[in-house]
DNA sequence: AAGGAAGACTTTTTT
DNA sequence: AGTCTTCCTT
């Protein structure tokens, strides 16, 4: 099992007792030690798979380490999952203690920002004043350092600060009574839980002998006070971190963290892994440039003795489409010399770059997927489903029913829901139990009808049947457009993920359904491997590697990305992002930016990327670069600002021949012939001609 | 009283 | 570009 391991590496995975730290450079193989230790212990020093608890960050990676130790010791039943299952694990074990009932839900992020727009409005506060999201932000900022609202109030200094208290306490206060809890609550409800029961607590320190948490440098302040609660008596711990690799400062994550581990274990044993065996030299050389500006860092020696590589190479484009066209050309000519396409990786820093590419790709007819929550689960059609699931198992969910009650339209509006919500408020009851007339009474009937069917057919069936009796399917196929017949797919895809899911842990209750999707934000994660060509974004990466990888939009405002601008301290967050960015190349890297790019439906002009600029210049291929260029791409840019006046004609590549019948500043307005019609246009797009 | 259309406004990153 | 708000029509 100790083969092929460095001596750094065995140290780690030997020590059986006791507290660890490992500092681990990216690509240094922490997973590897991290299993291969789990497994040794099983196999080597006897320790029974119960007693295992490691922690991941993702639920991929919880999988991958399963994966892993199974296919060194075979099948083992350790406990892996992400900081939130594990909370909801325990929570299943132990809502009534901690004064809920057995049917709580699970609200995502985005919930809890509809919530508390509501709690703003109810409070009678301007949402333009004071912003739900920044409120959001902050009562979730709070619970992840553990300062519950009674603690927040000393903290009040302004109105703003105010206003936050008093939505933190009716938000609190809305969510027990709702039965819900948030993704915070999930770590702290078991801290509250153990602090109040030393014996629960000391049941699960049995339980959970041996500890290991990956990508500690992410973890919270909740997070670490949890872990230190549950290995407080056997004091067998073991974190593997690398603070290059901190990404997660926005959620609360302390990469002090693993400062404070060397103090709370003062003898704990101290690996580091410096070799780095994944990335061709210059790749890692790279990425060393541009760390290397962080002012704030432990300096590192992370090395490598792979060969050199080959160049990385460097693309500017004239708008994000030239770059998406660019992309799928060095593509085309990595699948030439047949390299597969699940080894190749598009990164970007926001989502909403991926629009583009995936548009681009449809077209072309190029197999990929989108790693990321934004494309499924946040889907408007997809979160209706869900609180129809989540009202059905707790008509209490007042959250849910809300989002519900009138969609498909069912004639209620905001005068009924205002009564009901009256209703229940004096009579201290949830606005279903409140519901007893009118068309709420037919939406009642419905939910309890499908309450009746949940026992009689699988899940998959029961998503079927609630499609059908709500009227969901009916509204969207009435509607006829190429939106609805999206949302439709997006339906239907729905299905095969609870189907599955039935078939990956056998029959599955709703309830079980309910806990586990809340906590996934991918769809992928159920779909088997094919072979497609990857694209995500750059915190949705980290932990993976590919032989090609590819990071667009490197540009100022995008990457790093513009709301960092302002602080040192965040713009260093980018910078390790970009970091965490280039390390997952094995093979090549390809680095691009677009001059030009739409953002929030307007023309953005943009400079080149800090972080390519601190790149050493001997390590970049810039020969597509402006100046030396490739011609027949650059041809089709015109720089110079053509002008137009009425009754100029013109040639459009798609529209043909037009004449122009006004002219604006940036903007010119177009005839075409043929029944096309009058189109704006941009005057200096690359598409038109003048003749 | 509910539904629809036009306008305002916004999302950086994720469990 | 897409969602949420506001105002106006039915």
């Amino acid at each position: 099992m100790l083969e092929g391991l460095n001596e750094q590496q065995k140290k780690a995975v030997i020590q059986k007792d006791g507290a660890m730290l490992i500092l681990a450079g990216a690509g240094s193989g922490k997973t590897k030690v991290l299993t291969t230790k789990i497994a040794y212990l099983i196999s080597e020093y006897g320790v029974s798979p119960y007693n295992i608890l490691a922690i991941t960050f993702t639920n991929k990676a919880s999988k991958e380490m399963q994966q892993r130790i199974t296919s060194l010791i075979g099948k083992s039943s350790i406990t892996a999952s992400t900081f939130h299952s594990f909370g909801v694990k325990i929570l299943k074990e132990n809502y009534d203690l901690l004064g809920y009932k057995k049917n709580f839900v699970i609200l995502d992020s985005d919930d809890s920002l509809t919530l508390i727009k509501k709690l703003l409005k109810d409070l009678n506060y301007d949402p333009k004043m004071f912003s739900p999201y920044v409120i959001r932000n902050k009562i979730s900022s709070n619970k992840n350092e553990f300062i519950l609202p009674s603690e927040y109030k000393k903290f009040v200094r302004n109105e703003e600060d105010d206003v936050v208290y008093k939505v933190y306490q009716l938000y609190e206060e809305t969510l027990k009574r709702n039965n819900s809890v948030d993704f915070d609550d999930l770590l702290i409800l078991p801290i509250i839980l153990f602090r109040q029961f030393s014996d629960v607590l000391e049941r699960y320190q049995d339980r959970y002998k041996y500890i290991f948490i990956d990508e500690y440098q992410d973890t919270n302040h909740a997070q670490y006070l949890l872990t230190k609660m549950i290995s407080d008596k056997y004091k067998n711990i073991c974190v593997v971190g690398d603070n290059d690799q901190s990404i997660y400062a926005f959620r609360g994550a302390n990469y002090k963290n693993i400062l404070n581990f060397e103090n709370d274990y003062k003898n704990c044993t101290v690996v580091m892994l410096e070799q780095n065996y994944r990335s061709k030299k210059i790749i890692l050389e790279a990425a060393n440039c541009v760390i290397r500006n962080n002012k704030f860092r432990k300096d590192k020696n992370l090395w490598s003795d792979k060969e050199d590589g080959s160049l990385i190479s460097l693309y500017q484009a004239s708008d994000e489409k030239d770059e998406v066209n660019y992309i799928i050309g060095e593509i085309k000519k990595l699948l030439d010399k047949s390299i597969e396409k699940k080894d190749i990786a598009i990164l970007y820093r926001t989502n909403a770059q991926s629009r583009v590419f995936e548009q681009e790709f449809l077209k072309q007819n190029i197999p990929f997927r989108i790693v990321g929550s934004f494309y499924f689960y946040s889907r408007k059609e997809i979160k209706d489903l869900l609180a129809y699931l989540r009202v059905i198992y707790n008509p209490n969910d007042d959250i849910s029913l809300l989002r519900i009650i009138n969609t498909p339209k069912r004639g209620i509006g905001n005068k009924t829901i205002s009564e009901l919500e009256f209703k229940a408020s004096i009579e201290n009851k949830s606005l279903f139990d409140c519901i007893v007339e009118g068309k709420a009474k037919e939406f009642k009937d419905i939910i309890l009808d499908l309450k009746n069917d949940l026992d009689k057919m699988s899940l998959t069936d029961f998503i079927e049947d609630i499609l059908n009796k709500t009227g969901l399917k009916k509204a969207l196929e009435e509607e006829h457009s190429l939106e609805a017949d999206i949302r439709l797919e997006n339906l239907e895809e729905f299905k095969s993920v609870t189907k599955n899911f039935e078939d990956l842990t056998g029959v599955i209750s709703l309830e079980d359904f309910l806990l586990e999707v809340s906590l996934v934000s991918d769809i992928e994660e159920y779909k088997d491997d094919e072979d497609r060509i990857t694209l995500m974004t750059v915190h949705a990466v980290k932990g993976l590697e590919f032989p090609y990888v590819f990071i667009a939009g490197l540009e100022e405002g995008i990457f790093p990305h513009r709301n960092s601008l302002n602080s040192n301290e965040e713009l260093e967050e980018e910078r390790r992002l970009m970091y965490v960015a280039i390390t997952r190349a094995k093979e090549k890297l390809y680095l691009s930016w677009a001059k030009k790019r739409m953002l929030f439906g307007e023309e953005q002009l943009s400079i080149k990327s800090r972080f390519i600029n601190e790149i050493d210049e001997k390590l970049l291929d810039k020969s597509l670069e402006s100046s030396g260029g490739i011609k027949v791409r650059e041809s089709k840019v015109y720089d110079t600002d053509q002008q137009y006046k009425y009754g100029d004609k013109l040639l459009h590549e798609t529209y043909g021949v037009g004449v122009v019948v006004d002219v604006q500043d940036k903007i010119i307005t177009v005839a075409f012939q043929n029944g096309i019609g009058i189109k704006k246009l941009l005057k200096n797009h690359k598409s038109i001609k003048k003749l």
